[in-house]
DNA sequence: GCTACATCGTTAGTCGGACGAACGCAACAG
DNA sequence: CTGTTGCGTTCGTCCGACTAACGATGTAGC
């Protein structure tokens, strides 16, 4: 009797508490936290009127040149059904420029503008702090593991990946 | 003309690479392996014809025993919108009974029956299963710091919560 | 005992994000 | 010239988190 009849009796409050066991999956850690970091995230950079597409695109523009729409896609990881809206609304408030390939005249491409090169620092300022408070009861060297073991973690997923890339 | 021109002019393969800026952040590796995470567990529950909230329902009545919907929906997280389908979902199996409160005709009592405790350490079994490939790449060590990283976070975050409750 | 308010279970519906299907167009390989 | 493939785009689907509202019931103030 020492295994079951865990509980079956308790008068406790276990009104509000969540089951260890629970507390303790990683997978619900990944979930709630993953949650309250888009929360935070996206009302942040509402605040600039920006989404976080909008930031991964123009990061990639400057990481790497510019790129047609199905190369913006590949390396930001959005669908190319998305694709299209997200650079709508880029273009709509002239941070990037779309340009018919004089090579190939099926694709577009996208080029940043001096004034994405500046809403994306303003941008990267803005997450760097929306981190700060994502992050806050972590040590610098804390966060540096956070960072390590989940890159690893996501780096081994997706490499012989058995589903459909989401990076 | 060191830190401007980063890129600029690079016939790079930047074709399918992701820019480090968006490989670092937390809120992108959160949200990718939230995302591989969740679809692991609910591909290998599927298997098992169960979803996650039955799992997290089952737990919570063995460990703190029977009780409301409210109070499950409150231990659990799950809205009492949902709670209502999942409950049905479990009830229909005979994994929970749901009787109407003497004491309070407004409540309804949900037990875990003999054959949910079963389905619940089946799931148990399931879960550990998926866990450990969802965290394969990592040393046991690595494993519970992570875990405990993110307990830490989240547990700061569903402190003086500014969003409603998430977990 | 009556009134005002809070709680419970339930139904319905909104909202956003991830994803698929299909189309017209252009390139390219044979 | 023909079949195949990639591109941009539109539209629609699916699912999970969440809100709104309602009837039924409990509870507290007076």
């Amino acid at each position: 009797m020492s295994s079951r009849a865990e509980a079956a009796d308790m008068p406790y409050d276990g009104e509000t508490q969540t089951p260890e066991r629970l507390r303790r999956r990683a997978s619900r850690l990944l979930s709630g936290m993953s949650a309250r970091s888009d929360r935070l995230m996206n009302e942040g950079l509402a605040q600039v009127d920006a989404r976080k597409w909008h930031y991964a695109v123009l990061a990639s523009l400057q990481e790497y040149g510019p790129g047609s729409q199905a190369t913006l896609s590949r390396r930001t990881g959005i669908y190319r059904s998305d694709m299209v809206g997200v650079l709508n609304e880029l273009a709509e408030h002239g941070l990037v420029e779309r340009m018919p390939d004089p090579d190939d005249r099926r694709r577009n491409v996208i080029t940043i503008t001096a004034q994405g090169r500046r809403h994306l620092r303003r941008l990267d300022k803005v997450l760097d702090d929306l981190h700060d408070e994502l992050l806050a009861p972590l040590t610098p060297a804390e966060r540096d593991q956070l960072v390590h073991l989940l890159t690893r973690l996501l780096d081994h997923h997706t490499q012989q990946a058995p589903h459909p890339p989401t990076s």
